[in-house]
RNA sequence: GCCCCCAUCGUUCAGUGGCCUAGGACACUGCCCUUUCACGGCAGGAACACGGGUUCGAAUCCCGUUGGGGGUGCCA
């Protein structure tokens, strides 16, 4: 959005630096999110291609004194340490040589503090003497993210880092490097505000739907999902949450984004994409549908189309209304049954429009003019019982229509297997 | 434990010292439309966590309390 608004550079980095946990189709699937949710971006990187700049510039860090090999387990430091305080500097002028089990770690200051004034979180500083000299070189050799990190933001020319707000308590170490490196100027950080579950905690794939492949499987539509992801954590100013994603890339400001984590709110996203859904030419949602509708013919359900378009929050839910036509009428709830049934004239609605489905044109008038000329007649509402009757739903498409894609004889049949069961 | 952060209706965004008897949206309730449901229209309930300051005046500034979250890896 911001690389949008002002014309930049959208970059997208690859921090695949742990081999154990980088897999070619866990990248497949951050580029087709993004590509789904209509993001793209102008360039490209893997941080795994560039191994051999990072160790440079790790070896450098040695060279200079901003860093020293360690060779100390991590039982050895906790065995050391009280309270989870961090490394000690144990091997600060140990002068370890290279070997197995021998890392790399980052000298950092004992005095002063580190800082950065963040775009949504104002000024953010850490003193330097709380910081632990961190590892920036495993002991197989394989640089870690944050190195990386400082070295890729310099070469890349990185003007601004928006990401999420796990990431501040990382953001000194960089910040350090950074320097160390020779860096006398700071990018711009956005730390933004988490997006969290109805206990109020960061999303974790395990618990939580976090994969956007989920909402596109369940039926939402891109446009929906980005939409009301823009209304998280930031909002238009004129309150008009819905709207063509190029009136909010004109508003955006990074500045404009609040601090508190926002609740992700499925309902709400509904709301959203049910707009988005009835906003569409209606073949466009046929199209964006069949794929949900697949064990429905397609001329049956496009005959149909505009009235489920008009019903529908999820592409997923679309297929559903057909039910009772292409398969038996569902189990009515026993609450409906009483609700609805449960009429003093119920009986002789039924038995009246039996009678006379039999015989009428095949035809949704006339079929209408039936169902409701019974209904003047006994002055009564007559629509739901023969709706529960033949769909086993007491909600659903306008009945007629879809009533008489089915064979005159199955609908007989639902009628009086409900009237039998009075 | 230590470090960092957050705090307006149930949810989300607005509100940056007076325009606030706090606004919009989702959700909820009622009514209208409709012989179903949904859509749409109208109406309604619903919040500045608490306590101190500062100020003529505080949701807005400061301090504290409480509550919540994030981080604390040879993960990112």
């Amino acid at each position: 959005m911001y690389a949008r608004h002002t014309g930049g550079t959208m970059i997208l980095r690859v921090e695949d630096t742990d081999a154990d946990r980088s897999r070619p189709e866990l990248i497949e699937a951050i580029h087709d999110s993004l590509t789904w949710l209509g993001i793209d971006w102008d360039e490209e990187y893997r941080q795994s291609d560039r191994f051999g700049q990072y160790r440079e510039a790790a070896q450098s860090f040695l060279d200079k004194g901003f860093a020293y090999r360690c060779d100390c387990t991590q039982e050895a430091v906790k065995a050391r340490t009280e309270n989870d305080s961090g490394y000690d500097g144990f091997c600060r002028d140990r002068d370890v040589q290279p070997g197995e089990g021998v890392v790399v770690r980052f000298r950092t200051p004992d005095e002063g503090v580190t800082g950065w004034d963040d775009l949504v979180r104002g000024r953010v500083e850490f003193e330097n003497a709380l910081l632990e000299d961190f590892v920036i070189v495993r002991s197989s050799g394989v640089p870690l993210f944050h190195v990386a990190n400082a070295y890729d933001d310099l070469d890349m020319g990185i003007t601004h880092v928006v990401r999420g707000e796990d990431l501040v308590n990382t953001t000194p170490r960089v910040l350090l490097m950074r320097e160390a490196l020779g860096a006398t100027d700071q990018p711009l950080y956005a730390h933004l505000p988490l997006i969290v579950n109805e206990k109020r905690q960061k999303l974790s794939k395990r618990r939580d739907d976090v994969a956007v492949g989920d909402y596109r499987a369940k039926g939402f539509l891109p446009d929906a999902m980005r939409n009301y992801l823009l209304t998280l954590g930031w909002g238009p100013k004129d309150d008009i949450e819905i709207r063509p994603i190029t009136e909010f890339v004109e508003q955006f400001e990074l500045s404009d984004i609040n601090k508190s984590p926002a609740f992700f709110d499925v309902k709400k996203l509904e709301h959203f994409n049910g707009e988005y859904l009835r906003a569409m030419a209606l073949d466009d949602f046929i199209a964006a549908a069949s794929p949900f509708a697949a064990e429905i013919d397609p001329a049956l359900f496009a005959r149909h189309a505009e009235q489920i378009q008009g019903r529908v929050k999820t592409l997923a839910e679309a297929g559903g209304f057909l039910d009772w036509v292409v398969g038996p009428a569902s189990e009515p709830t026993e609450k409906d049954w009483k609700k609805v049934m449960g009429g003093a004239k119920v009986p002789a609605v039924l038995d009246a429009v039996i009678e006379r489905l039999a015989v009428c044109d095949w035809t949704p008038e006339a079929a209408e003019s039936v169902v409701f000329g019974v209904g003047e007649e006994l002055e009564t509402k007559t629509q739901l019982p023969v709706r529960l009757a033949v769909t086993g739903s007491r909600s659903g498409l306008p009945l007629f229509e879809p009533m008489v894609e089915l064979d005159r004889d199955v609908v007989l049949d639902r009628l009086r297997a409900a009237r039998a069961k009075l």
